[in-house]
DNA sequence: CTGTTAGCGCCTTCAC
DNA sequence: GTGAAGGCGCTAACAG
């Protein structure tokens, strides 16, 4: 079958010992010795066989990314980034890994099953990119998984979630946080300042944490303007403010963005504003609200959120908070390849920055 | 360190080949025995060593993807149909493999690279997406590359990108097509018939065998017209129809889009239409006429190609191609599962469809 | 500097 | 049905 080591030492008269210091280069090897072997490589057509070195060496090429879905310019972005941070790089120890995608479409168990195929594969490191599910068993099941994994040896990396804490001490798992608060609530000022005060929210799936924090963001902004959500009791739901009846959950994509504008227009017409979950969503409403016969942002300003690169190009050009993907991306890969040190607290947070462009403008007076 | 598979038999009290037969299911064991290797296997939480077992089966659970760049839409949904095609199934042989997706950038050196790695891996199967690019001798190379992994029983597809012809009878290459130059000359007609006879056209690189097909449709509707490019010899460029004036080069990103447009308008400012590489091109088109004041389809009309999902969204709604991504993505899954026959000739041909949307209409009459 | 010798952890004929 | 033994291809001590 195919040509292996034994085949190249009998080619080129030396032992397979030598052939692999050859290949591996971190031995001393004569100058001339060395020539003959690679001629015999060259002559040979040989090409290593990555699960022997690797169950000899106790070593790894691959690296696991596990995404929500690479079609998604969000995870796209990260999984491109890293992709091409690991992959770069000699072909030495330290360099040169695979990226293993994986879709987990959102779900726990999708997660596990592939924590669990990326162990079997005993995986040089693993990066978790997106929001958690917030679920407290799936997190615990999550939390002991990639502890085992930190404990014989891969690198962990968390990217766009928040970090895990761990009953021992942290085992070395890093995380590269978004700052989806802040930023959510730069936003929500931003609508404010322009003189919003019924603001719709389309958020996320209830239970992500991407979810959470736009939306605690969003109504920490509110609050701040005295418009947080008013106690249930002898509430009537006649003066603006009222937080929950302006909030619509909904999916990350565009259908449930459409969808959840027109279900925000039916419960409250007089909205003058509404922010979207994110950019794709952001799309969504926009479309729904164009069908409705209503101009952006003349009758009703849209913000996204993440400033995916159609955003601009968007009619109008999305305002939105924009995530430096790529670079949080590159950064997770730097950090799984042990290329670059843990930031201290073992958390970096990524800022955000609010884009303003031309999807918001001040309200309409009132007619 | 780690459990192994002798600590699972040693706590079950059978040898190792037991617990090996339990594990892959594939040869007969007592229930009894089985269930005390399965409580065994539980309690140590042992997960196999997925490089020892691909050494000693002589398998993989891998398979390579090489696109240009995940984060681009076009590859992106190409890359996440197929992962989920192949990552679904049980974890048993032909079901569960994981995707090793590399970015190429388009860069042939790095194709090379990667089919190597994937070699190393001695990976079930490997899918090159995209494009190809048409130098001779990288075509030769990758044809040899390709020859062997097929022959070393790597399972090889090529999704988007013009069928091989291999020197000895082919090897099992299965290739995913698509009508680039029908659907590329299906759009150049939608442009003829509303009126347009001056139509630009802004291409890929030049060396890409996507960006040559769809050239060659729109060429060869431009013909069937009477448009065709006239002979160089005694051309004085007065009459409508120039086809090397109205054609500009570019990559297949926005910013190409953009700048192409704007020499376009400059060599030829009667221009009423232009067809762009892709969807991604066609917004950079449409950004660089909205700066220049020009309206969208009044002054001129834009089409795009590949109808990603954000086409829809854009300003105008734009008139495209669709190629059914994410269908292809999954037939080359399944494919390279060989969860589906390779189709008569090995080549499938997958249809494009034309998207008629805001961004095209007849021309404006002349003032 | 180079050859020899053991395994890495698992699968897979063979016998029983 | 189950155990024993050999080997997949390579690396890593250990001698020399």
């Amino acid at each position: 079958m195919a040509v292996t080591l034994a085949d190249v030492a009998a080619r080129a008269g030396v032992s397979s010992a030598t052939v692999s210091r050859v290949l591996n280069g971190n031995y001393p090897v004569a100058g001339s010795t060395r020539e003959r072997v690679q001629r015999a490589v060259e002559e040979l057509d040989y090409v290593v066989n990555g699960q022997a070195r690797a169950l000899a060496a106790a070593t790894s090429d691959l690296v696991g990314v596990l995404v929500n879905d690479v079609a998604d310019p969000f995870f796209g972005l990260i999984a491109s980034a890293l992709q091409s941070e690991i992959g770069a790089g000699g072909s030495g120890p330290a360099g040169g890994k695979l990226a293993v995608v994986c879709n987990t479409g959102g779900s726990p168990e999708a997660e596990l099953t592939y924590l669990t195929l990326l162990e079997r594969q005993r995986a040089a490191g693993v990066v978790l990119t997106g929001g958690a599910v917030e679920d407290e068993a799936h997190t615990a099941a999550v939390t002991a998984r990639l502890a085992r994994l930190a404990a014989s040896g891969t690198a962990v990396v968390l990217c766009g979630r928040p970090p895990l804490t761990f009953p021992d001490e942290s085992p070395g798992v890093t995380t590269v946080a978004f700052d989806n608060r802040g930023g959510a609530r730069r936003l929500t000022e931003h609508l404010l300042s322009l003189g919003h005060r019924k603001i719709g929210c389309v958020t996320g799936p209830l239970e992500r944490s991407t979810t959470r924090h736009r939306l605690e963001g969003h109504r920490a902004a509110l609050a701040a303007y005295g418009l947080g959500p008013r106690t249930a009791a002898g509430a009537d739901g006649t003066a603006g403010g009222d937080a929950s009846r302006l909030t619509v959950h909904g999916g990350y994509d565009r259908a449930s963005g459409y969808d959840a504008a027109l279900e925000l227009l039916r419960r409250e017409p007089d909205v003058t504003a509404i922010v979207a979950a994110n950019d794709t969503v952001a799309l969504g409403v926009c479309a729904a609200l164009r069908d409705r016969g209503l101009n952006i942002p003349g009758d009703i300003s849209v913000a996204g959120f993440d400033d995916l690169p159609f955003s601009v190009d968007a009619s109008p050009a999305l305002t939105t908070v924009r995530i430096p993907l790529q670079e949080a991306g590159a950064r997770a890969g730097r950090l799984v390849m042990g290329r670059q040190s843990s930031p201290p607290g073992g958390v970096a947070t990524i800022a955000t920055e609010l884009m303003v462009r031309a999807s918001t403008a001040p309200p309409k007076t009132r007619s």
